[in-house]
DNA sequence: CATGAATGAGATTTCATTCAT
DNA sequence: GATGAATGAAATCTCATTCAT
């Protein structure tokens, strides 16, 4: 039952996130941390010299796939509306297997008042409206969505209903299946701009 | 220049929006919130006894108009698109004439780990989704929207993306017209439901 | 047996300057000083809200006398060598009377680290150097002293070998008359820069 | 470029007075003397095993020529006087040209609340201004001091302007010339005792 | 209606030091 | 000879809250 240096780093980010999951963003003490992982609060110290750092690497698990999950979607779809949903899919399913995880949403949403982590987090978002966006632009520009509406305000409304369900997903404790949910979500806006459609996508 | 009590008491939910704001929900003190009002600490205390009175009185704040908002909305309107328009544009109008608030959808979309707080949120958003909701359900019945679509998954795209856009106008120190672009943003959720459309609303 | 807020301030200082004298300045915790006034740690920086505050008013303290003596110096002297044994010998006088205030003179040879004090140190140091170069300039301009030397460079042969001594004293635990000794070694640096000699000063 | 261990255990105690000069004396941690060392906290309490141990050695190093400076001086000078500014002169340049260690003068009128440490220090001066104070005795024997002064009042007033005139050039940044200011300034007090004189030395 | 005095609990962080390998 | 892992103790500082006046 070895563990090694890095994967003891780990384990303090996944309790990490569990604390924020129970008590909030805010209430995640280094105390209570080193109490769970059965380390003294200096080891966490060692780990993540300041709290920030802590923060950060949370927040770097909470995008760690975001690229692999755009690159994958891109791969795999034939068009680039499937390409959305495969997106933002791969999400959803992450998201139903380790629902703590969604509490990120919190910490990306509110303004810490420490600006390394308000960038971090207005980086996240950034990037993943982006990826969208881009979809989006394709997607356009291959027929598949009007060209009459803005890339960047499709994109925005779509997170925005993501997130706005995973959100409310955590606040209803997990009580709805949320990727069939959201599905049907997103969809609301996707059909208001979707022209043509073929493949694996019906609705 | 009289200023009663009550009067002071709202000084000081105004203050600590301000601090919201400027600082985050979590780095509101007491000790700020007397300085900025020139009271002492005991003061904040003999009008809040608890800081969560203080937290729920500026939720309510926060609140204060919303059923007013939904009554006048369906009394001005000719029908309940038109409703829903009103009812968020009126939100809109307010928020752009008192952008600081924006920054308490932070307070609301946040888990405090305080369960009064916690619910008095929930509340809010669900009484919002709710009046959302209502239009919907009576513009289906009058044939305005699609029968076909979930009222409440509608009302929840719909809020969400009002969320999303306000909370993405607080980040970008509103660096653009909040209304105008809330608006386009909501009709991409509209306008895959909407069926027949008549009066003041044309896109 | 009433001690109003200012008092016990200064109540505070004293002992910060019993820890100073008893464990070195690095060694003044904000425990130690609550424990000693039978007063809370949180008491302790209502009354100077950062350490730097206390470290700067216990500067203060030490300095708090030095321009009234330079006035009063230069009033009650006949001429301007009497007047810089009357400065030096009112500062003999007063640490005879509160030994363990000459512990202080590390904090002000001191490089602390912290830009705020150490700034307060060099200036307190300056300004004493500046009062004996003054009552120098004088004397050489009614000469008593000889014009050949300058002046900035005695004051601060003299105020070194008064430092000196001080310190010396402190960490031989005041095993010898301060004010005579340092007089005298004050004097042996006088000797080599007076001309003529006058009054109450028979050496 | 091999370095065997004494030569490392050299390097950490030069890093440890780059250290003290840059930070002050308190602020020397073992965490970063590692670091500049490109060791492992560990291998320092391998070398050094208390920090104790550390300051002392940096005291020896501080201390190292002492014995040595004081036998050349007795050696190379013609006579007692010369040989006292022979003795403070070689210092002098020592210090011009590794001006960061007269940060050790902190280090030694410093109280530390250590008696191992503060033993040393009082020794380090003692022995200093024993070494001035056997020159004027020979010098008052020889006819070259009054013998009507006390030699060791003028070892410690010629010591103490030494060391102020050390420490303010490092608290002005090293920003006048040390060996030439600070021989008139020790001339001062010279000038007062000294009878006859002759050889290299001209005032 | 208003305040000042007082505090306990807890948070983050630093540091010297030990020990097994 | 060298290191990484681990820690207890202490220091500074913040905060909500109480109470007597």
């Amino acid at each position: 039952m070895e563990v090694n240096a890095s994967q003891k780093k780990e384990f303090v980010i996944i309790t990490a996130i569990d604390l924020i999951y129970e008590f909030g963003i805010n209430n995640v003490s280094t105390k209570e941390l080193s109490r769970r992982n059965n380390i003294s609060e200096s080891m966490i110290f060692k780990m993540y010299p300041k709290k920030n750092d802590l923060i950060l690497a949370v927040l770097n698990h909470f995008s760690l796939y975001d690229n692999d999950m755009f690159l994958t979607a891109k791969e795999k779809s034939e068009n680039s509306v499937d390409a959305i949903l495969f997106y933002l899919n791969k999400f959803l399913s992450y998201y139903e297997n380790y629902p703590t995880i969604t509490a990120l949403f919190q910490a990306v949403s509110l303004h810490s008042g420490i600006v390394q982590i308000d960038n971090r987090a207005r980086e996240i978002n950034f990037n993943r409206v982006n990826h969208l966006k881009q979809f989006i632009i394709v997607a356009q520009e291959t027929g598949y969505i009007d060209k009459g509406v803005e890339a960047e305000l499709v994109a925005e409304a779509l997170y925005s209903v993501f997130v706005g369900m995973c959100i409310k997903w955590g606040s209803l404790n997990y009580g709805f299946p949320l990727k069939e949910r959201t599905d049907d979500a997103i969809w609301l806006v996707l059909k208001s701009v979707v022209i043509k459609l073929e493949g694996s996508v019906e609705k």
